[in-house]
DNA sequence: GTTCCTGCAAAAGCTTTGCAGAAGA
DNA sequence: TCTTCTGCAAAGCTTTTGCAGGAAC
């Protein structure tokens, strides 16, 4: 088991998730990749490995992983959720003709609002759309 | 027929949208509420006063208005999409208690990006979580 | 008259759930 | 040993699509 794995593991075990090869893999996973994926995503880039995995595991695994603030959903007006391993504030940005989503850098804090004095805020989201660079080009 | 209904359907006849009672009455809910609807939603609130209407003439007036720029979606990790009949940017808030969708105002322009140089950005979208004031209460 | 919309039904796709067997603590 | 997870299958929901009849232009 190489380091990350280790890593990763104990984050599980911090959170009370009771550790598989199934989980470790799948948290791996989104670990690894910078874009956001979908279950369906996930389920293809894992069953080469591991042949006998079920899409009704990932789903409650990822479930899990939610519940317990190890990983977040994304939800970009799509049929699927994505799902996140950054849990920190950044945006996202999502090209209307290819698909893709890219992370970006936002302090949402300096931004004024008006009309939620009363309530209590735990979570703040940001997300663009618009046409990525390499889609720009090929408009063209 | 009243005056709003004359305004809509001349929105409607801007976007080139062929007018038909089905999809006034569609355009005139969500223009009159403020919550957020979903297609269930908007079904049930006007089967009443249209008991042949079918849902899936619900999602093609949607789309159709969507496409046109009329409405437009709005999704909050939910498994349903909601339609929203503001287009200006405004933010959103969803109790995590309760599930309501409440407005605010923000300007979302005055914040600082960072990594999007190359990007054309055509629509900025902003929801907080969290809970509500009512919520707050109940669980005091 | 031609075009486009509506409603019904069926299909498609994402997600959840029940359960028996397997794996982790 | 006891608890919890996995994988399969089936079910539940939301959304899409094909088509015949009807409404709008």
């Amino acid at each position: 088991m190489n380091i990350n794995h280790e890593v990763l593991n104990r984050k599980m075990k911090e959170k009370g998730i009771r550790s598989s090869y199934q989980r470790l893999r799948i948290l791996a996973y989104l670990n690894s990749v910078e874009s956001h994926p979908t279950v369906d995503e996930i389920y293809h880039a894992l069953m080469a490995d591991i042949p006998s995995l079920s899409k009704a595991t990932i789903y409650n695994t990822l479930h899990t992983f939610v519940d317990a603030g190890l990983v977040r959903t994304l939800s970009i007006e799509d049929a699927e959720l994505r799902y996140d391993y950054e849990i920190e504030n950044h945006g996202h940005f999502q090209c209307q003709r290819c698909g893709s989503i890219y992370n970006f850098k936002i302090n949402i804090d300096e931004v004024s609002i008006n009309g939620l004095q009363d309530f209590e805020i735990k979570e703040k989201n940001v997300y663009f759309k618009g046409l990525c660079p390499a889609c720009q080009n090929k408009i063209k």
